[in-house]
DNA sequence: AGCATTTCCTTTACGTATAAAATGTTTTTA
DNA sequence: TAAAAACATTTTATACGTAAAGGAAATGCT
């Protein structure tokens, strides 16, 4: 009873915690980088993938549908910022990454991105970050764990 | 430097979390209730408003646009769950607020909701719950001094 | 080889989201 | 009190986001 309660606004906490902030972010990479955080998350995946990533793998990586990633590769293609790539083997499938204007591009971003964090978050202490992330982390384990059973039971 | 770390894999964590469980919420509203979460905010907050909000208030409590809540009041009116109600003095203005129909749509699925976010929750243990969210407010008081003092700087 | 299935990506239809402009109404001010 | 400013809401243009359907290519099975 009362401990759904608790669990209950623990998630409308934690909802309006994370949007205050993707709301603050919205406003500064318009204002300060002309971008978005979904193409944000795209440039940053690719960032840590220099040969590229497939369409399909991205939508994974940051699991989101097939066609939203398509729509966000045409608007940075558009701008030269990704290119896509045939792959050799496979006439379906395509490559999308960076190109050099791309990743010039993402790292100011990324270093901004991470001084902004830095300022948002400097209520919270190094410390008890680690400790938060690590909670989330083990709690996100166990919700794993629980998907992975209801799954198996298919 | 690394305290900058720390404080972005917070964000990360927290923004993988919420959006994980928020992808496993809007499927389950959309197969067992067939609504949104956008409709179910504003529902819920209608819900505690009986005598109804201005757009305007809505808006100012959900944190979206005025926009936004207009197409969503259009749709939720379209289906009767909510009403249009004329401001007597002021003809700018207009009151939404939830039919009987959609009280007792909404109250079916408040019910439903806070069963299936403590099932979703259930690693977390009900004193985990209260004390992370206690941590998450404090933190989003200090983030609030932070910018009241911005905002004061104009 | 041949035909069904699966895989990969895009397209479509629709619902949210914003910012900015437009519309109509009230209030303020000169 | 007429003009200007402020307000409340909607409309417009654009960008995400999904689910579901579609087209092309690869795979698998017989």
């Amino acid at each position: 009873m009362t401990e759904a309660k608790d669990r209950v606004r623990l998630w409308l906490r934690l909802l309006k915690t994370v949007r205050g902030i993707e709301n603050d972010l919205r406003e500064t990479l318009r204002r300060d980088h002309k971008t978005t955080l979904p193409r944000f998350d795209v440039m940053s995946a690719l960032s840590r993938h220099p040969q590229g990533l497939k369409m399909s793998q991205l939508s994974g990586v940051l699991r989101v549908s097939n066609g939203n990633v398509t729509g966000i590769a045409d608007r940075l293609s558009d701008e030269g910022l990704v290119e896509r790539v045939a792959v050799p083997g496979d006439r379906r499938a395509i490559v999308l990454r960076l190109t050099q204007a791309g990743l010039a591009e993402f790292e100011t971003q990324a270093q901004a991105h991470e001084e902004w964090i830095n300022e948002r978050l400097s209520g919270v202490s190094p410390e008890e970050a680690r400790a938060m992330a690590a909670r989330l982390q083990d709690f996100a384990d166990a919700a794993e764990m629980t998907m992975e059973k209801t799954t198996d039971a298919q």
